[in-house]
RNA sequence: GUGGGCGUAGCUCAAAGGUAGAGCACCUGACUGUGGCUCAGGUGGCUGUGGGUUCGAUUCCCAUCGCCCACCCCA
């Protein structure tokens, strides 16, 4: 073994790839219901979007980000995330175009790129199922995400998901409670853990999430944003509230749900399952009012939402909703002895051009040999032509399942294999 | 970036200081124009890589690379 594929990326082989494109076409379909469209945008991005948007003290850009300089000398960076890329085509597309109230909803299945080190649930290339909605500040839109990812997970065979729910303020009242929590924790900062010593001063809202049990009793009398919420945000979390329950969706409120990126205010969610290790997180995501303006865009409220692609296959894995093996089908050409290897072959080749999934073994083995191959790879029919066949203008069609056979002429073969197909 | 575990056939795993074995898979045949069951036979490994100890290492030691798991954080 010569080369190894990147530390924290995943081949995905061809017996794997249907259970990809079975969560990603479900995902679109979703997306097409609730009237999203899909944005494609580039995979690297100017560094400087992603430092500006996210955050520079965020573990994402401080140390989790793929940046190169190209040949000109810019900064480019791997797609970190889905939301900032979406903002920058947006304004830069005027996707919004001359209707400035209209809501602009839309989605993405990508790869996101970080350089964590790998654990169970955590790769360098993931690929996330995102959406954006864009353009209103009304709860209802919030609701309509959760919506849309409690139901893509239902679709999926996916029971057992929480959701956790939280307000992190808007830039009135964070800035205030970050404040009052820095002032609580102050006296004990001395006893948290190192880490939690930093977050004092670099982010405090982190304070909140540590997991040390010291740093947990400090925080446990902490005061919580959603106690220290200013008039509008408290309104819009109580709104969100109200149509989550007229959805009679279950959540549960957790203060200590902060997200790892700035720009997020008011609605932060996420969805977790207990089917995973310690990465059980399958979504989250979260208002972001300040970020479009923030980027030079208009002023426009924001909400959206990020699903782990790998991490929604783990859940199925575990809660043992692999895809069924796949439903025989296709033909294939056993050619009987020398004489019949170019009709079969040409066979082959009418069968293909007349809409029949068609192989044949180019091995030119026995015809045992072929009709084993026929049976593993899991062939529907196998379609016999040897000398009798020929004289009669003919091919014996054998039925892999039942092993019945039957003499169909060649004019009509390739109808009557499709029939079978269906039927 | 830090810590722990593991690296033997395509896959899942054994063994043991004297140069490796099973099951599954694969191939061939019994069945001379026919798969799935059965039986017989067969292909396949410089035991991750590089050093060291030893008469001798795959087994012991060191390093290195890779994978896995956890911390941090996230999807």
């Amino acid at each position: 073994m010569r080369y190894h594929r990147p530390r924290g990326t995943q081949d995905i082989p061809p017996d794997e790839a249907p259970r990809w494109r079975f969560v990603e076409k479900t995902f679109r379909d979703l997306c097409r219901r609730f009237d999203y469209g899909e944005l494609r945008t580039p995979v690297f991005e100017e560094t400087e979007l992603f430092v500006r948007s996210v955050g520079e003290d965020t573990d994402i850009v401080s140390k989790e980000m793929y940046t190169f300089e190209d040949k000109g000398g810019r900064s480019l960076t791997l797609r970190a995330e889905g939301t900032a890329p979406t903002v920058r085509a947006l304004i830069e597309e005027n996707l919004q175009g001359q209707d400035r109230e209209r809501l602009v909803k839309m989605y993405y299945v990508a790869p996101i790129f970080r350089q964590d080190r790998p654990q169970a649930g955590r790769y360098r290339q993931h690929h996330q199922a995102g959406i954006e909605a864009i353009g209103s500040s009304e709860p209802a839109v919030d609701a309509e995400i959760i919506d849309l990812a409690l139901t893509f997970f239902e679709e999926l065979g996916i029971e057992g998901t929480r959701l956790l729910i939280n307000s992190v303020g808007c830039r009135d009242c964070a800035p205030q409670f970050v404040d009052t929590l820095k002032a609580s924790v102050a006296d004990a900062v001395d006893s948290m853990c190192r880490d939690c010593q930093r977050r004092y001063d670099t982010n405090p809202l982190r304070l909140l999430d540590c997991k040390q049990e010291v740093c947990r009793e400090v925080t446990e009398n902490a005061p919580m944003m959603l106690d220290l919420l200013c008039g509008e945000c408290e309104c819009h979390f109580d709104g969100l509230r109200e149509h989550l329950e007229a959805l009679a969706i279950a959540y549960e409120i957790d203060a200590r749900i902060v997200r790892g990126l700035d720009y997020y205010t008011k609605t932060a969610f996420e969805f977790r399952h207990e089917a995973l290790g310690a990465q059980d997180s399958i979504g989250g995501g979260g208002r972001y009012d300040e970020l479009i303006k923030q980027c030079g865009g208009p002023d426009l409220p924001a909400v959206g939402l990020g699903a782990g692609i790998e991490r929604i296959l783990m859940v199925r894995e575990a809660l043992g909703l692999r895809d069924e093996d796949e439903p025989r089908d296709g033909s294939f050409v056993v050619a009987i002895g020398d004489d019949a290897w170019f009709p079969a072959y040409r066979l082959l080749h009418d069968l293909r051009r007349e809409g029949v999934k068609a192989e044949i073994d180019y091995r030119r083995r026995s015809i045992r040999a072929q009709m084993r191959y026929a049976d593993s790879q899991g062939y529907l029919n196998a379609v016999l032509l040897g000398g009798d066949e020929i004289a009669k203008g003919i091919a014996t069609v054998r039925d892999m399942i039942s092993g019945e056979q039957e003499e169909v002429p060649l004019e009509g073969l390739a109808e009557y294999l499709k029939e079978r197909r269906e039927g």
